[in-house]
This record gives C-alpha cells, sequence and structure tokens, in this order.
DNA sequence: GCAATGGATGGTAGCGCTACCATTCATTGC
DNA sequence: GCAATGAATGGTAGCGCTACCATCCATTGC
C-alpha cells in the first residue's frame, strides 16, 4: 500500500536515499548540490547509496522547489542555417563542465513566434537567456528586462542592451565588402540578398551607403527576396539581376549560399568570374575557401560568439557583472579569387 | 506577509485564478487540460481570469503532479549536419497545433552522451522519444526499453525495432549509387568517406558488395576518415584517393558536402566531369541540382522521416499502435551531369 | 569551566499542480 | 414520489525537492 505506487512510477526518490544511507533527506540534497558543505565521510556514502539505488533527481521537482533552473534558453531564427548551427555549437561547448542544460529555441525568424517561446521559456524561470538580434518586439523586451535572469542578444551589437550583447556591426561588414569590390574596379557592383531579416537590412544598408559614397549608387542593382537563402535561389537571383542590369560586373551576396548559387550560375553561363563577375559573400563558410575559384567573403566569428556569450552568462549567474556589456567581436574580409580582377 | 513571495517570484497561481473567478482549483485545472467537462458557462468566465492576470501554468508543477509531460525528446548526432536540421524541421512541422514541446539533445555521434541524454531525458518523463539510427549501446537500449514510452527509431531501418522505425536500408542506397556508376561504364570506382558512423559504414558495405558483385573491388578504392565531412574534406580525399589509384575514374561519396569538395578538386586540377571522373553524392542536397556540372545523388526524405515519425508518436501516444511499426520510406536516385558519361 | 562561535545536520513547510475520491444536484425510470 | 444515475464541481493529499529555521556538538577564548 505504498502511496508512491500510484504516481512517479517508482522511481526512488531523495527520501529513499536518505533513508537508506540513515541521513536526512536535506543532507543528500545538499551532497549533491554543494558538497563542500557536507562531511567527506556522509557525502562518500551518500554517493555508495545513490549508484546502489540509481537515483536521479527529478528536475522537475527540484524546479518547483527551487527559484532558478539549470536551463538556459536559446532562442535563434533558424536551425537549418549553418550560420546559427555553428553558434550553437559554440554554446554547447562553451557550458564546459558546468551543469547547465540548454533549451533550444526556433523562431522562424518571427518576432511573435520568438514572444511565444519566450512565454515558454520564462515560465520554466531559467538561468539565463540568449536571443539573436537586436529586434525584438516592444512585448518581447518587456518579458526580457522582467525575466529576472541575464541576457545576452548574439549576432549583433546596437546602441541598447536589454542587458549583454555580443556580435557585430553588420552595416560595416556591408560596407567593407562594397568598398573592396568598388576599390578592385567593379563599377556595376550588385547587391543580391534573400530573407533579409533585419541582420541582412543592414548589410544592405551598408551597402547602400558605401555605393552612395563612391556615386554609383542605383536602386536597379539591388535584387532581394524574402525567400529562405538557398544555394539554387543564388542562381535565380543572379538571372533577375542580369535581366535588369545586363552590364552588372559584381554581386554582394547577403551570404555565402546564394555567392555559391551565383559562381554555378556564372559556369554555367560561361560568364568568367573574376574577370566579368566579380562575386563576394558572406559569414566565410569553409567551402567558401575550396570553392573554385575560391569565393571572397567576410569572416565572422560564429562559434566563438556562441562561446563567449555563454561565458558572459555563467559569469552573470555567479553574480559578476561583466565591465563591458556589450562586445564587438568584429569580422575580418577575406579577399580571394572571386574578386582578384587584374586593375 | 504572504508566503508567496519568500520563493516562485510571486506570478499568479492556478489557486489565483481560482479564487478570482469563484470556482475550485480543480476546475480551472480541468478547464485547460479538458475543456469539455467544464461548463461553458464556467469555461468562459475562467478564460476570462485568466486572461486579465496573464497566468501561465507552471510547467514544472504540472510534470512534477502528472505522470507525464508534454515533453517529446529528440536526440541526433549533430544540428550541423544539413541531414538532421531537415530531419528536425520536419519534427517540429509535424507537431501541428499540438502543445507538444520538443526537447532537442545532440549525442556528437557518441553512444555514450546518446545515454548521458537519454538519462536527462527520462528524468522528465517525456511522452515520446525519437532517437538516431538503429545502433544504440546495450544500456541505451534498455533504457529505451523502460522507459514507459512510444520510441521511434529515425533514418534507418532493422529488425528489431525498439518500438518503432522510419527510415530506409542506407545498405541498398550505397548499392544503388554504385550500380549506377558501375552501369555508366566506370570501371575504377572509388568510395570516399568522412565520419563514418553506423549509416555510412552500411552505405560502404552495399558499395562493396556491388563492387564485389560486379567484380571490380579493390581495398585500395576506399578511402575513409572518421574526421567530421566538410567541403573541403571532399577535395582532401580526392587528391588521397588519386594519390593511391591514379586510375580512378569515379567516385561515390559518402554525403554531398564530400561530392561538392570533389567537384572543386576536379575543376581546380582540370580533370573533366562526367568524362575522367564520374561523381555521385548522398542525401540530394538542394545544392546538387544547381551545382555545374550538375551532380548525381540520392533522394532521401530527410523531411518527411522527421514529421511522419512525429506523427506515428502521436498516434502512439493518443494510444494507436501502428499496424505496421517499421517504415521504410524509400530513396531514390537522381542521375544527373556529373555521372552523365557517354557510353 | 563555561559562554560564545561556527560548522554539520535535520525538521517542517511549502513550491503549483493534478489524481483520486467525494459531493452536489438535476434528471431519469418505474 | 423516490431511489438510481450521471454530469459538474470541489476538497484533500500528495508529486519530489529545497528554503528556511532550528538544533546539535565540537572547538575556541578567556
Amino acid at each position: 500500500m505504498k502511496p508512491r505506487s500510484r504516481r512517479g512510477g517508482g522511481r526512488p526518490t531523495i527520501a529513499d536515499v536518505a533513508k537508506r544511507a540513515g541521513v536526512g533527506a536535506i543532507t543528500v540534497s545538499r551532497a549533491l548540490r554543494e558538497p563542500q558543505r557536507v562531511s567527506e565521510d556522509l557525502r562518500r556514502q551518500i554517493a555508495a547509496v545513490i549508484d546502489e539505488l540509481g537515483y536521479v533527481p527529478d528536475p522537475n521537482a527540484r524546479a518547483l522547489a527551487s527559484v532558478r533552473t539549470d536551463v538556459i534558453g536559446v532562442l535563434v531564427p533558424s536551425l537549418t542555417n549553418n550560420v546559427f548551427a555553428e553558434v550553437v555549437r559554440g554554446i554547447y561547448d562553451g557550458l564546459g563542465d558546468s551543469h547547465l542544460q540548454v533549451q533550444l529555441g526556433n523562431t522562424h525568424y518571427s518576432g511573435l513566434e520568438e514572444e511565444r517561446l519566450l512565454r515558454v521559456f520564462l515560465s520554466q524561470r531559467p538561468s539565463a537567456l540568449v536571443v539573436s538580434g537586436i529586434d525584438q518586439t516592444p512585448t518581447a523586451r518587456k518579458l526580457l528586462e522582467g525575466g529576472g535572469c541575464p541576457v545576452v542578444q548574439i549576432m549583433e551589437i546596437g546602441p541598447d542592451p536589454v542587458d549583454m550583447m555580443i556580435g557585430f556591426s553588420h552595416f560595416e561588414g556591408g560596407r567593407t565588402v562594397t568598398r573592396h569590390l568598388v576599390d578592385r574596379g567593379y563599377r556595376k557592383v550588385g547587391f543580391i540578398g534573400a530573407r533579409m531579416d533585419p541582420r541582412s537590412q543592414r548589410r544592405l544598408a551598408g551597402y547602400r551607403a558605401e555605393m552612395k559614397r563612391a556615386g554609383l549608387f542605383d536602386p536597379r542593382l539591388v535584387t532581394t527576396t524574402t525567400m529562405p537563402s538557398s544555394i539554387p535561389l543564388g542562381r535565380e537571383l543572379l538571372r533577375d539581376a542580369l535581366a535588369k542590369v545586363p552590364a552588372l560586373d559584381a554581386v554582394f551576396c547577403n551570404n555565402d549560399d546564394l555567392a555559391l548559387g551565383v559562381l554555378f550560375e556564372c559556369h554555367c553561363s560561361a560568364i568568367e568570374v573574376p574577370a566579368k563577375m566579380g562575386i563576394a559573400g558572406f559569414n566565410d563558410l569553409d567551402m567558401m575557401s575550396v570553392a573554385f575559384p575560391s569565393l571572397t567573403s567576410v569572416s565572422t566569428p560564429r562559434y566563438e560568439i556562441g562561446r563567449r556569450a555563454v561565458s558572459m552568462l555563467r559569469a552573470a549567474i555567479a553574480g559578476s557583472r561583466p565591465e563591458q556589456p556589450v562586445i564587438d567581436v568584429g569580422f575580418a574580409l577575406k579577399p580571394r579569387e572571386s574578386t582578384a580582377r587584374k586593375i
């Protein structure tokens, strides 16, 4: 007539461990969470019983009884996108031997979905949150500010952090690539962009600023779509761009997938790269350096962003505010054959 | 002197809602979970109060009080890998309007890590589990069998399912590609593989079987590494393969990234494709059809696997065992220019 | 020798929710 | 008219854990 058999599935509980070890439940709890507060004798003894019984603490009971869980919530706009896959990898590696768990959420580039997930995550009282970008909806921002846990916004930096930030300026990134193309003597430099999320928009803004500065801007040089980015789409968009501006002599692609598609389209249409067409991408995925010809891109420290975001959060959880809440990790232009036109 | 202020952060609870609505807590609980058991009047009234107070149920308390949570645990060996990214997308889409949550776990192709995550997941009493492949460790298998929830093994099919399975035969996939290459008149057909997880091994076994059948097998034609797959690695491995067997006239690449790397290496070394070198990949990522020349591959229904795995689980959660616990979704060879040698 | 100190340990009372078992009250059948 | 029925609702007692506040006891200082 054990009452436990009714629910709970009969797994051993902390009380079982305590009884068997001849100690109070709270001591077992402490042995698990703050070992230094329990004498070594007891600690060893408790460990043996835990092992013998196969006891696993129930995270739900733990969460209910405590103010915080060991979960850090991570919201990214996409998991299919290589860029965020790398960020997530950095995040996992950044956890190291901490007991933190990651809870991933995919917002699908939707502010509303981000709000929804934020509510779900916050209802679990996470230790910390990672969100992508700096364009949260006002509601989402309010949720973050009232969440009572450290927050890092990643990928971008801006003037008004919710809490902490780590990323780089996409505007400057776009500007740098564009300047590189102009410096190489390309004149009809197009912009090709897919998805056009806020970061893409800012890269486009950088492109526009630089083209205007050079006196080369023409709105017909810009070809964008809200469709998700892909290699096939790169081919299509180049065809579209050439249909509008046949004299096009270079393209800055919003990301590397598009750039590769553009390269294939050039191969297929026998457009010489870099002589007749300069190509530059963004992010510097590993394929860029091995493509033929190799493709110019902008290397962005995605993995590092993930890793450092977690270490900022771990520090914040431990109670130390960083003296520098906004970190610019920068980016690096990687000029390669695809823009190496003889001047 | 509210005791709640001590912990819990002062969020409204089900008791607050109940009091305000002038009903019992349990009725609020029912209104949320089994609306048809509460009269419409009360339901409406309760909904209004919930809205007014901004009440969000605490999933931890829910989990503690019930036998099961609404979480389905998903274990994949990699998130960076395009293939699993698509599966995960299918899984999310398969959820539809159910209230199920996904908890993702990344095993990094490690059986031990899979065991660890399985323990973490099971400690939360999930509604169902998705695991990748059919090569769980004996311990992992025991955990799955004793987990007391429906389980789907995805990506592969085999003779002895833990519960349900959906996937296809990688052995047959490897065999089919190899036969295609042999049929096109290639004779020194190499195999290039990275990572060499169990599924890659079975594709290799299919290759080997077919090459032996054709009387063409030579162990020196096989070039593998345990390093993770990537496009640059494809270039390297082709160089290695050519160093061993200069007469190599085709390669079956374990996956599409390698195939693309091989294509670039051919471009770079001016090896004509498909005349001097046939190239085939595996999975048919969207870049394959738009590469130049377009690349032969084997299309695998990754998205569909994710989607259908979830619908099998939803059915199982609802109590209906499928009459067909093992589903072979098959695959489809996509012959393209990279193997279109004139015979 | 004895109070003051501080580290180790334990008891109690929830955390917010739901399973289980009442209870209530209108409806039905005879 | 009255017991039997069943739908709607509520009360109580946990789920397994930890925060909070004792309590205990060895050590220290005078």
